[in-house]
DNA sequence: ATATAGCACTCTAAGTGGTAGAGTGCTAAT
DNA sequence: ATTAGCACTCTACCACTTAGAGTGCTATAT
């Protein structure tokens, strides 16, 4: 620490400054960091390299003379530059292994405990956005009436989801014409996935408009039913109380932005649909996120495959003050977990 | 007011404690109780009275120089025995029922929405227990493979519900043998409820010992499958961030600990399940619930039904200081349509 | 040229004392 | 039985003080 160049030295400094912050929620002063080297420099070189990272924007003080605390400006090159992968401890892991696949086949139950788990090991908040029944692979369909002006469809996916809709018939369609036209998309749509299927379908009626034109139509109409393929978009959270341990939540109105920004939803419905295409761990800190009710808190999140589709995503939300390092770690190994039970189902 | 006996002046004084102290959440004093009658009783004579309901244990002072403050047992004598019902404004029954009937049929959506409604309306947490399948009477089964080694299960209720469960199997099964199984048991299980399947049938085993026995026993298999009959006991919760701006909840501590007991979930679902049986509302009040967590919140519950069986519960969760004579009806009202509801899509 | 010690300065958090106001209980009068 | 009057109690609020943490600046040492 004592001859290095002063670049470095800054880097060296801001990373003690984030981390000492993100540990203790207090500000912190130069003395604190001089002691966290040892005292190899003494607390007024701190100060100087102190003023420059307040000039360049990333940290400030809350008032005169207190310590200093990292703008968002700040855990964002902290995060892009200087942050290390963090390995979890074998306690952790099995804490988070024992929750996802011991959940039984029951991906609701899954679904809850993964929210959980994330909550659990990381202290702030988690979330799972359920697999996207459109991102899935027609695997077998299935068709009956249950009675005299009503179908069942149960369609499954090559990931073994199950999705069944009931549609109400003008006219009663027999046995016999189902299981054709249940035959007939079994061998149409096979490794489609959901989402394509009615464009698929609409491109077929057009191309061989003779021969099957009125066969086609129905089977049409019968997978048009709405809440077929509608988004199956369910927002698992767990965790919103143990938020509330964080002292930048004593202010009980910024709690209840933040819990209200939670049971929304569709906010972060829109933030984790978003984030779902590229691949791998996004970060957003503070003002970063266009919700203003969070602001003052960052949100990471992650996708998670099947098959190496990705179809879903797992996020952690809370104050921007968090263990980054930390955080990522657990979502890249849930992300690697949740699609292994999942792929165990298909 | 002037004369009336000794005995319901107490009452109509305690009434006029209760209500003004959920109103205002600020101790009342024998001032504010005499103007709300005109003054048509000195301030003097009121505190005599309340020296009495403190005596008998309704109301409490948090100290000496403060006004009183109802206790438990107050909540519970205002509760039970002078409690007026209240009727819904029309805009509220218009709100509550645009939100249950317009939810499309899928029973996630009409949840989530008929939780939301019982807390906007009534600024506290609202809840609602999903439909128990083992209440709800079958209907239709169907079996089918959907590969080598798994078979697809799907039954559905009179009341409309589908509910379908994958299962592996040892020895490949035929289609043929699935189809006289599903018959056999289409024929034999109508008009039983879920929860009764697997007696009924241990029952009919051991009746008919010879006949059908391996026949029989395969039946038995294929709907043993865990996860078929499994409680289906999702609890919806909404609202909890509104009940944030009551003023019990300043501290930040007991904020947590709400959350906490509304995340846990165990405790709640017993208590629902535990309410569903007698018909009509129930009502917990503060030290009442055996769950220390929420001790200082009243819960209030009521069932609900289709085509004349219970087969849920609905509740509203909220400091003990709350609107009980509108909880009361709203979710009376809630209840009834939430079981025209969902009755229209059986 | 860089690092450090020393010092005056600033600001907060916490504690103190004093006051106004709300509410009570008791007693004596109606 | 009811009420007016009064002494008493307790809280909430305000102004004030003080200790302590932290800073920036400057002069000195390396």
């Amino acid at each position: 620490m004592k001859h290095v160049d002063v670049e470095s030295r800054r880097k060296i400094i801001l990373g003690a400054i984030v981390e000492s912050y993100v540990d203790s929620a207090v500000p912190v002063g130069s003395r604190a960091i001089s002691q966290r080297f040892r005292y190899s420099v003494s607390p007024a070189t701190i100060r100087n390299v102190m003023a420059d990272l307040e000039e360049m924007g990333l940290i400030m003080q809350p008032h005169t003379s207190a310590g200093r605390v990292p703008t968002d400006k700040g855990y964002r090159f902290y995060v892009d530059s200087l942050l290390e992968p963090k390995h979890l401890t074998k306690e952790e892991e099995s804490i988070i292994n024992k929750l996802i696949h011991a959940s039984g086949n029951d991906i609701d139950y899954i679904m809850q405990n993964v929210s959980k788990a994330i909550s659990v090991i990381t202290n702030v908040a988690g979330m799972v956005l359920t697999p996207r029944l459109k991102r899935s692979v027609f695997k077998h369909i299935e068709l009956f009436n249950i009675d005299d002006s009503r179908i069942l469809a149960v369609i499954i996916t090559t990931a073994g989801f199950v999705k069944n809709s009931i549609m109400d018939t003008d006219e009663h369609v027999t046995r016999q014409e189902l299981t054709r036209i249940a035959e007939f998309l079994n061998s149409e749509l096979e490794g489609i996935s959901l989402g394509e299927i009615r464009s698929h379908l609409t491109r077929k009626v057009l191309e061989e408009r003779d021969t099957f034109y009125t066969f086609l139509k129905r089977a049409m109409e019968i997978l048009s039913v709405p809440g077929l393929f509608r988004a199956d978009d369910h927002l698992y959270l767990d965790g919103a109380a143990c938020i509330m341990s964080h002292p930048e939540f004593n202010d009980i109105g910024k709690a209840r932005l933040f819990l209200r920004a939670c049971e929304d939803k569709k906010g972060l419905l829109s933030l984790l649909n978003q984030d779902m295409e590229p691949d791998g761990v996004k970060i957003h800190i503070g003002r970063e996120n266009i919700d203003s009710e969070i602001q003052g808190c960052s949100v990471i999140t992650c996708n998670y495959k099947i098959d190496g589709m990705t179809v879903g995503a797992i996020a952690a939300i809370g104050p921007t003050r968090m263990e980054y390092g930390k955080i990522i770690s657990v979502l890249k190994h849930i992300s690697a977990e949740l699609g292994k039970e999942l792929e165990s189902l298909g």
